[in-house]
DNA sequence: TTTTGACTACGATTTTTATCGTATATATTT
DNA sequence: AAATATATACGATAAAAATCGTAGTCAAAA
């Protein structure tokens, strides 16, 4: 069901919709590489979002193989949207701007986003 | 000093980089066209983001002004970092192409975001 | 000048989020 | 089969964030 994912949920989420489905242990392994946090940390953090229904599983054998319970373009829509609202006075074109100026795309990257705006123009 | 705000001191914060500066007062009427919370929780808040030094303030008078201590454009590229890191795997074009399919804008935003798309070529 | 109102300071509490320890069960290895 | 490793469940605790009540101060109004 919905409202937001947490920070420690959100990373999790998103290790989720790269790999499709994961056990417990790949995801801690995962984490474990950025930042320093127990297993049954991250074990208790996927079973309280299994039971927000944000995640589902497959208990078929004793190592429960989780997934993604919400779709990742909503949900990322929807952050964006409270982001967007919280820190840019609900400007979107703000934070592209700054976004861009951030992240370093790279020419095809550019290209691409150029092609959504031609896009997006034509559908209006 | 850093760290990124919470929640509710983002949303003072957001207010205060609009307004230039205000008082607990105005920051408090305005968070309550929107929210519900008590006069002395904002306040409480404001005097948190002041001792942390993310907020200035004169205390000429005594009701004090506050004004933002930390520069909008550095903090919100901050907090895009770790947004794209989150929620996007990393990937700011990915947070761009979201932001543009939710955010509507409009044809001189579209424009001046495609200039900054070619000044950003350029100035490899 | 007395009362009322608006302000800050500050401690206490509540709520939310994250972390961890332990019990228990099931595999796997020796 | 015994020992060891790996799972889940679950309660407890810790840490972080937000909320609020009250005391004390000063200013303005009556």
């Amino acid at each position: 069901m919905d409202g937001k994912p947490t920070e420690a949920e959100l990373e999790i989420l998103s290790l989720l919709w790269q790999m499709e489905n994961a056990t417990v242990r790949e995801i801690h392994e995962k984490l474990a590489e950025t930042k320093e946090t127990g297993y049954t940390t991250t074990l208790k953090i996927m079973q309280i979002m299994h039971s927000k229904g944000m995640l589902g599983r497959d208990e078929a054998n004793r190592t429960h193989v989780y997934y993604p319970a919400v779709a990742q373009e909503a949900t990322q829509k929807s952050l964006i949207k409270s982001f967007v609202s919280a820190a840019f006075a609900g400007s979107s074109k703000d934070l592209v701007l700054q976004a861009l100026g951030q992240g370093k795309p790279t020419k095809e990257e550019i290209d691409e986003i150029r092609a959504f705006l031609d896009h997006m123009e034509k559908s209006n």
